[in-house]
DNA sequence: ACGTTTTACGAAAACGTTATAGCAAAAATT
DNA sequence: AATTTTTGCTATAACGTTTTCGTAAAACGT
């Protein structure tokens, strides 16, 4: 930081600082004549205001953070793709925190957040049943734009980008049925986020809509440890009562899925037809190549950080209790 | 940041701000009961200071930036969840900046964060001839500590980290050959940076010290255009004279050989030996399953993050020229 | 020519901290 | 008992901006 600061610019010019202050704001109060003088030195000198000073005095900044599970997933990296190319452009800056599903960390984060280092959040929730009331009182307290994507709470009264969860999944539970598909399977997870539910609500009436019946057997619960999805699949495809069918609404589980399949020599498609939500671009590459639902995460992340900027500059983060939504992309492959 | 401050909370105590930051501060000037009782009111408010200003005053901040190519991308995604990792449990800021190995971008990036809003930077360079005298100008204009991860440029007074390019790609190059290939091929860019010029220093080693003469067939140039490179390789692989393994030493032209071979149905690993430098989680699953050279991602993330957050608190950065080495792992699957 | 408005600037007060210097009172040293 | 030193606190000046208010001079209107 050795840069030099409007004080030295001013005395240069002969001018006050207010003066140097306003011209490099482009204000109607200083005479075209003068701002230019102002804005060459500023530039020979290669004059840049300090961002502390700045934010301090006028109470808010070009900063927003991106609070999400995890960037090792390329749903989330798409997605934070999207977001820094809209923030980039408009010249905010973007921190970026990882809760790793840990909800105390989550918790943690927002409570970092409210020091007024930012000035709105764009958020992909961790799973857990605790609810969302930390969000609730992050906004209480420290009142700033923030826009939900994908995993979302159910707060009314805050924006929210997702994809059409419901009707894609109707769609693609339709293709595994069409393809000869007696007994499809959906794999849920313990504590389902509304995201979640919403799959399995598509997955469901895609059933009953085929004249399927929607029984326990329709559905596993996995859970985060790999290794007992692992043996539970296992077992459950060993089994005389083998599903079919598979729509995983979770990447890992996909992969799970197949890792069985290949040590069980199941055969996909003719012994269990799959389709897997995820961005993978290594699906068509997969033996058999996997048929996807993917989500359109690079808009996500590009229409939520637009969103958020809008609010952040309008000031009318109140009001923007938009719902987005997206669709989803059905590529279907080898695998069903 | 309808938040409390330091002159509300030293009203209510009845004593000066300066006491009240100083207890915040566990400063040694004040007594413990004073501390007791500034840090309980300042917990029952929930008082967080305003970072603004403390980091205007202290002419310093506990943000860092990372300015990375591509974050759609493991390598770099586990990367900067090392990075995260580290910065999180020392309670800084990171700050993310993507530049789609655009010069310009990357140019930009660096002279916007010479306002100062920052406190040391962890970059991995984009690709291109242009040198690296960009950074060298920040770094005497802004004389913040910075670490290069990876990427890195030839410029002797930054510390780096970096994996054992040369060591790893000769290894792994010897099992294409010990397995039988008798033309092994490498893959290059158009510009190579430092990394790739590594591997493939390693690569033509592994051949000379294996009795294969290395000649201008042991080596394709592909460039940023996967189109034109799916052409060039299909070309290749149909000629007579064509390649019997392949060090690719970027996770994409791993990817592009696995698609050429499965259009031209060249059977991997009869026909084409096929080692790729990635660190994809669905290497396993690929078809045939992809024997990988994988960097430590995530570790040297978190070198990286460790090294820089050291020198910014050490402030002895300029002394700090290490390069730190990991190793890659070499994971021999079907491809070979 | 006189009053009024506009233009173009400057002085000074914030913004919320931290660091420096100063100063009583208490404690320790002679 | 007289001194030095330490303890625990306060006052105040930064840090580098932006914003509010004030005010000469210039421009305008009649």
């Amino acid at each position: 930081m050795k840069g030099i600061n409007m004080i030295q610019l001013a005395k240069e010019l002969g001018l006050s600082v207010s003066t140097v202050s306003k011209a490099l704001g482009d204000s109607h109060e200083i005479s075209s004549t003068t701002k230019k003088r102002v804005m060459e030195l500023a530039k020979k000198y290669n004059y840049k205001p300090n961002p502390f000073a700045s934010n301090l005095r006028k109470k808010k900044g070009k900063q927003i953070a991106v609070i999400i599970p995890d960037i090792v997933n390329n749903f989330f990296a798409l997605a934070v793709d999207g977001i820094e190319s809209v923030t980039m452009a408009k010249h905010y800056d973007t921190f970026i925190y990882l809760t790793h599903e840990n909800l105390e960390r989550e918790k943690s984060v927002l409570e970092h957040l409210e020091n007024g280092l930012i000035s709105g959040l764009i958020i992909s929730v961790c799973t857990g049943r605790e609810g969302y009331g930390h969000f609730q009182q992050f906004y209480e307290s420290a009142r700033l734009p923030m826009v939900f994507f994908d995993r979302v709470p159910d707060l009314l009264q805050f924006p929210k980008v997702i994809s059409n969860n419901y009707e894609s999944t109707f769609e693609s539970t339709e293709r595994l049925i069409k393809a000869g598909s007696k007994r499809p399977l959906f794999i849920q997870t313990e504590e389902p986020l509304y995201t979640l539910m919403e799959r399995r609500r598509g997955f469901q009436d895609a059933l009953v809509a085929n004249g399927i019946s929607f029984t326990d057997e329709s559905l596993i619960t996995c859970s985060e440890n790999m290794e007992d999805n692992y043996l539970l699949l296992k077992k459950l495809f060993s089994s005389r009562k083998r599903p079919d069918g598979i729509f995983a609404p979770i990447e890992k589980f996909a992969i799970t899925v197949y890792q069985v399949c290949r040590d069980l020599k199941l055969n996909i498609p003719k012994d269990l037809k799959v389709i897997g939500m995820t961005n993978l671009r290594t699906a068509a590459l997969l033996n058999p190549s996997l048929s996807t639902l993917s989500q359109p995460a690079f808009d996500m992340g590009r229409e939520a950080a637009t969103l958020l900027l809008k609010m952040i500059e309008k000031k009318s983060y109140a009001a923007a209790n938009d719902i987005i939504v997206l669709a989803n992309e059905l590529t279907i492959r080898d695998s069903v």
